[in-house]
DNA sequence: CTGTTAGCGCCTTCAC
DNA sequence: GTGAAGGCGCTAACAG
């Protein structure tokens, strides 16, 4: 008969080794290898010069998860954002990611594909690491995932939105703002046969509608929103524009949500021989990263993405680490800026 | 005088339930409540609906820092990427992570910045979680980082590259084959005034190199190439094409080593009065999501992403549950194909 | 500056 | 089917 549990057979790699080992080489006890690491102004220097000699030998990696057990910190902290193919999210979470590595913390990331369904089943998971702050996109939430992040007691970002419930702090801009100005500014410009696209996602939803509304303010009523579901997809963006275009033929400008889906406007108007903006103006909205540079046709929202990033890093730091401060909720609007096409060119 | 700790004392959030406070709600062991969450086969059905009653009336989140320590497994696993601004690795990642949430795992990134000294910085930060296993973009490693990685003892994938020196797993495709399959199918056109443009990064590089040298082996020697630093920008695209543009004014091709930056070619090529392809031809290298839909004047090499991430995800599980396998070394090509410009019309 | 003791929250092993 | 003991690897809180 063959035991089940070989223990001592050294398989392929012997079980890493542990603070004890290390400490037992270096022949000092295993708090002072804890301290020589963690706080090494709290060890001479003849012992912490052992204890290195003795991680190096043996190669030694502390084990975080037992660290985090016993200190109740993990330094992880937990990104929700619905996708990272958006080059927005991408650099949001890029710069966040960078500003927080430089700190030691690493980044768990949860990608909720624009479903809160889906966002409570990841937080789910994700609380069980018990992450030391968790930044989420959008300000839409399930009932269950707003009390489990009440509940956990730890640092919540949202951001991308300014809503009147924050759950804690928020960094972004107001969405409703952005329709405003977007209309205010084609309206002042002399287009009155505005139509719009939009993803089916929240954020974007309630960017067109806040456009529609403040063009009926304007005295032009019954612009039509065309939908299109997410994820954005050029291909979804050149259908956006047939169908706008079967029902309004004399449609002066489109107004997109996204500026994925505006190139793919572009893509369609320049297959149908539509010059732009001769003809057709269109209207993004994004990071900027490649859109408004290759065409200067689109005009668009610019929202810097690296900027919410980085403050959004400082925030968290700030609640994580400067442990006096308590609580001040924290509201920033990074606010956008519309680029047009007339100052691109 | 006043405790230090004060135990009882509800501050703000009383310290999350843990296992035994559920057991002693539910009214039964705190191992019975842990298999109820994990096997509920072993359990009674009434037991169970103690426990989950018990879970639900207090909140409870298993704390997974103290599983894993308990368990030797984690549930993360961890990928490094150079950047997730790139829209290949996004699609990558995404693709990865959401085959690896559907199996219980999360994901830990990394972002190296195309710099292996700092692949090894967070390699060893990274390794501390003890993920269950490993996905670097790459095959180029510091010589501390193989070694830490060997002695992980965990499933390792290196993508995006296949060498003859693997850690554990490869899956990607032949940067070098790329080069020459590219070179051939444009020699074979007709093309004779070849410029390559790459971005400083190795795996762009090798490829860049692989086109010139194959193109010398066909009797075209002495292609230059133009190297502008990484990140891929529109920008950088523009200023190579007029680095390329004042030494070569009769190229007919540019070989770009990433879709971005031969959108910047073609940004400055459209800014130039330059037609393409008529005048110049432009070919990219990427995964096809936005620049050559938009731009049908772009051939561009496809890489598929998406199926990238999946087929390691499979492989990645495979390792990870399916405990029997022993360590069968993995190697898999996940190709690439040219699409023309002929063809995208 | 260093060591001792105790325990973080869970799961394994073995007994019932 | 269920439970009791012990330990995963590390660090707090004390003492010396």
């Amino acid at each position: 008969m063959v035991k089940k549990s070989n223990k001592g057979t050294p398989q392929s790699a012997a079980a890493s080794p542990t603070l004890i080992d290390v400490a037992r080489i270096a022949g000092v006890s295993p708090i002072t290898v804890s301290r020589a690491l963690n706080r090494p102004e709290l060890v001479s220097v003849a012992a912490q010069d052992k204890v290195f000699a003795a991680v190096r030998a043996t190669g030694y990696v502390p084990n975080m998860l037992a660290g985090g057990l016993a200190t109740n910190k993990s330094r992880l902290i937990a990104i929700f954002v619905p996708t990272i193919a958006n080059s927005i999210f991408a650099e949001t979470v890029q710069a966040l990611m960078d500003s927080l590595t430089g700190e030691g913390y690493q980044a768990l990331l949860g990608l909720t594909g624009y479903s809160n369904q889906r966002e409570e089943q990841l937080l789910d998971a994700i609380l069980g690491r018990r992450p030391d702050g968790i930044v989420l996109a959008g300000t839409l939430h399930t009932d269950a995932s707003r009390e489990r992040l009440c509940k956990a007691g730890i640092p919540v970002v949202e951001i991308w939105d300014l809503s009147d419930t924050p759950i804690d702090m928020q960094i972004g801009f107001s969405h409703e703002r952005v329709g405003i100005e977007v209309a205010g500014h084609l309206f002042d410009k002399g287009y009155r046969h505005f139509s719009v696209l939009s993803l089916d996602d929240p954020r974007g939803l309630r960017r067109s509608r806040s456009v529609v509304d403040e063009l009926a303010r304007r005295g032009v009523p019954g612009v039509p929103i065309e939908i299109v579901p997410a994820p954005a997809t050029l291909l979804s963006g050149r259908e956006g524009l047939r169908r706008i275009l079967a029902q309004r033929p004399h449609a002066d400008v489109v107004i997109c949500s996204s500026d994925t889906i505006a190139e793919g406007v572009l893509a369609e108007a320049a297959s149908r021989g539509i010059t732009v903006p001769g003809q057709l103006s269109v209207m993004g909205f994004g990071d900027l990263s490649s859109a408004a540079q290759v065409f200067p046709a689109l005009s668009t929202v610019r929202i810097d993405g690296t900027r919410i990033g980085q403050r959004v890093a400082q925030a968290l730091l700030a609640r994580v680490s400067g442990q006096g401060r308590e609580h001040d909720p924290l509201w920033i609007d990074t606010g956008f800026s519309i680029i047009d096409r007339d100052s691109t060119r």
